[in-house]
RNA sequence: GCCCGCAUCGUCUAGCGGUCAGGACACCACCCUUUCAAGGUGGUAACCGGGGUUCGACUCCCCGUGCGGGUACCA
């Protein structure tokens, strides 16, 4: 089935300015599920080229949150690799020959202009409605400058922009095809010594022999820039893959800035990692079939760039929410049980596995398990709020669900259930009540609330003592009401 | 300012010249039912606007509008 592709070699480089959310994992997974569909390889590197935004942890916690998703890497940090280093700052010496490899080329050129100068400059051409652009003084004054970084000089490589048109195929948007005369020329290779992304992305990209760059679509615009280095350095460029956009609900884009959350945040939140990948999945990219609920190996299947959506999309929670329902309930007991172990703190596995079939079918998230579980745990408390008899309930009704289900555990116990439930039923119907109302009574009386887990399950993992205790002491509560 | 990208129900999307425009989430109703859920059935809801091309446009082209992005010695 995914025979037919050569393998890809697929890599996600994200910058450690911080955790990691729902846009930048997006684009970790696309890269992921095409290098795993065409049976390639994934590739993890960390581009720290800016020393000023580094952000101390952050490295770690992009590890961390890949891990949590499994989308395990084939090279890169903690797992090495043959094309190593893959920490970007740890390369520099790769990117300053290349840079200079550029130059003596004259693919690129030295240039001493002050970051005044550039600013003046751009604020006069936009004053005169034209595009910003270096005017390659420093190109003119090749001599000049070479003098002046004799002396000291601060200097900066730019790439030399070639005439003419950059045309390319993207993978996911089809032709795209530039005017050169529009592209800047970029610089390389900073003052300080560090590449920019520009230079190292393209350097690595190909010494890592990256057959597919998969990125977010803010990079189309300096793509050109990029087909210039691979062309100035003889490189034959890889196929490109731009993905769209994650916008939050309020049409934004999805960034730290506007508090877009740490996807490790989910995990908490009680979200499975399979539930995101497969919400994330379906953000830009359908399968062309009616499946919507995917494993992690079924996406790895059937994923295919060609079938992403160019469209920026809006990530809707309640989707997640939804998807994340669906893959509690096809969780064997054995996952779940393990799964909740964070959210019932103090639990026994055993006890966790006789809490499954009271809660595997009724929560969305792993932490609802834990307020559907507390009554169980902890006697409820008489609640104010909470209506006793129910609404719809007379005192006679409810007194008479009360005796009747304290009755029926006294003599008949809890190993038949069943007689239990359809002699409450019996009572309810009796009494002239709809066993919906009915009900309620026992549930506010075992549960503290008018609805929760099965109320004979509930009284099964209670006990019999425990739930004899709850029935009385709420058949208490209605004695001392008059009427 | 200049450049680029995108455009189907509220949201995610299918569609690749002729469809009653399909599915999912959410919402509503009903069924099932010991509560609540889950599950089942049904329903409300969309082709941004204007020009073309064509026998025929959601689909192709142009313009506009909206949204997003780029325009750094940030990525």
């Amino acid at each position: 089935m995914t025979g037919s592709q050569s393998p890809m070699r697929t890599r996600f480089a994200p910058s450690p300015t911080g955790a990691l959310h729902f846009g930048s994992v997006r684009t970790a997974l696309f890269a992921w599920l095409a290098a795993r569909h065409t049976h390639g390889q994934f590739i993890l590197r960390i581009e720290d080229t800016d020393q000023e935004r580094y952000i101390p942890g952050s490295e770690a916690l992009i590890i961390e949150t890949l891990r949590w998703l499994r989308l395990e890497w084939d090279e890169g940090p903690e797992v090495g690799g043959q094309f190593g280093p893959y920490q970007q700052s740890l390369r520099t010496d790769t990117y300053r020959a290349h840079a200079e490899s550029l130059v003596a080329s004259a693919h690129a050129y030295w240039c001493t202009c002050t970051p005044e100068r550039l600013g003046a400059m751009r604020e006069e051409q936009r004053a005169r409605s034209q595009p910003t652009r270096y005017d390659r003084r420093c190109l003119r004054r090749q001599e000049e400058v070479a003098a002046e970084r004799a002396a000291g000089m601060a200097a900066v490589v730019r790439l030399r922009m070639p005439d003419g048109r950059t045309e390319w195929e993207d993978v996911i948007r089809g032709a795209l095809v530039f005017d050169n005369t529009e592209i800047d020329d970029q610089v390389l290779l900073k003052s300080d010594g560090f590449p920019t992304y520009h230079l190292a992305v393209v350097v690595d990209d190909h010494l890592m022999e990256i057959t597919d760059v998969i990125r977010a679509d803010e990079w189309i615009p300096s793509t050109p820039k990029h087909l210039a280095v691979y062309a100035g350095l003889g490189w034959r460029p890889p196929r490109f893959a731009h993905v769209p956009a994650v916008l939050s609900p309020d049409q934004h884009k999805l960034s730290k800035r506007r508090g877009a959350r740490n996807v490790l945040e989910y995990g908490e939140l009680g979200y499975l990692p399979e539930a995101i990948v497969n919400a994330m999945a379906l953000l830009g990219w359908s399968s062309g079939t009616e499946q919507e609920v995917f494993t992690p190996a079924e996406l790895c299947e059937v994923f295919t760039l060609e079938r992403v959506h160019p469209a920026p999309a809006v990530f809707d929670p309640r989707r997640l929410d939804d998807l994340n329902g669906l893959h509690i309930r096809r969780m064997d007991a054995d996952a779940l049980v393990d799964a909740l172990e964070f959210h019932l703190p103090g639990t026994s596995k055993d006890v966790r596995r006789a809490l499954i079939p009271m809660l595997q079918e009724r929560i969305t998230t792993l932490v609802d398990a834990e307020h559907l579980a507390a009554p169980l745990f902890n006697r409820p408390e008489p609640d104010p709020n909470v209506p006793f008899p129910p609404r719809n309930v007379d005192l006679a009704t409810a007194r008479r669900m009360l005796d009747a289900c304290i009755d029926a555990v006294e003599h008949g116990g809890l190993d038949g259930t069943e007689a239990v439930l359809s002699r409450l039923k019996a009572e309810a119907e009796a009494a002239g009540a709809k066993p919906r109302d009915a009900f309620r009574v026992l549930y506010v009386a075992v549960l503290g609330a008018p609805s929760g887990v099965p109320l004979d399950q509930a009284m099964v993992f209670l006990g019999k003592e425990e739930s004899l205790t709850r029935l009385h002491a709420a058949r208490t509560r209605l004695s001392v009401i008059t009427g």
